[in-house]
DNA sequence: CATAAGTCTACTAAATCTGTAGTCTAAATC
DNA sequence: GATTTAGACTACAGATTTAGTAGACTTATG
């Protein structure tokens, strides 16, 4: 299970890639629309900011903005900068890999060689999925359910 | 991440799974093995028993054992008694789903597409490894590794 | 009945998660 | 350059989860 920390983190991220081109966004604004505590949103977004996922600007007409265009921010990336490494155990982790303390044989675990394949199946769709990417889905989403309310008609 | 818990679980589950066919193990036996803190492995055992994973007998000659064939149990069974969930959202669970207090609509959540498209990767490979296929593929690792030993002698 | 071994209840310490309060610093504007 | 705006930083606190322990209870065997 993601935290909440991750899911505010992530749609705060959905919010300024739809805004992307509408300059700096206030925090205040993006907690009232999106119902997150306002404290705990600065903390979340001034970590991604700090892991260069977005940048700010202080002082009036200040506020938060992505670091990078929506089509280069992935899910993989926010997601280990809030929730950690991806990999169910560290010792299959590719962005912090620790040694396995209690199993004899990293080689012959079977929980890391069942694990690994997780890893990878979760890396292979978060690593790939950007905000542009998200937002696309979102939009198609819509308009599917639209057309299905249509169709009804 | 996966817990403590859920790790010493699988290890233990993967220990019975070797030793099928020996009658029932004894906590004790497979604490000292496995390097896991007996007590807290009692509740672990306890558990899967509650779960239908295991079975055991109390009293003299008692102990734990498989309560299905190895090629019966998978990971994804065992992992949702100890863990919970697969699903990083509960919105998305099929084992114990959860309406979304926060999103506007299911439908539309961009965090939702994606975490459902994790949370089937996830499951197609936990849910279709038995501790069977883990065996093997422990026998097959070690296998591998003494090829490569005596490629080098 | 004695012994072996799982079952159950009830804690506790430590860590993590979620959130709050208040002060400090930098930028813009008047 | 004083004022205002808005993010940055520090510190804390309640709730929950994790990891583990202690001890009494129950059931089966010989």
């Amino acid at each position: 299970m993601i935290s909440k920390k991750t899911k505010y983190g992530l749609k705060a991220l959905i919010y300024l890639a739809r805004q992307y081109d509408k300059g700096p966004i206030l925090i205040a604004d993006l907690a009232r629309e999106e119902n997150i505590p306002k404290k705990f949103l600065e903390a979340i977004l001034l970590s991604l900011k700090n892991n260069g996922i977005l940048q700010s600007r202080k002082g009036k007409g200040g506020g938060y903005y992505l670091g990078r265009q929506p089509k280069e921010i992935t899910f993989g990336q926010a997601i280990r900068v809030m929730d950690g490494p991806l990999a169910p155990v560290p010792c299959v982790s590719e962005s912090a890999y620790a040694e396995c303390t209690e199993c004899h044989d990293e080689f012959s675990c079977g929980i890391r060689i069942v694990m690994k394949d997780v890893r990878d199946a979760m890396a292979k769709i978060l690593d790939s999925t950007t905000l542009a990417d998200v937002l696309n889905q979102i939009d198609h989403a819509e308009e599917t359910q639209k057309g299905v309310i249509n169709f009804c008609i």
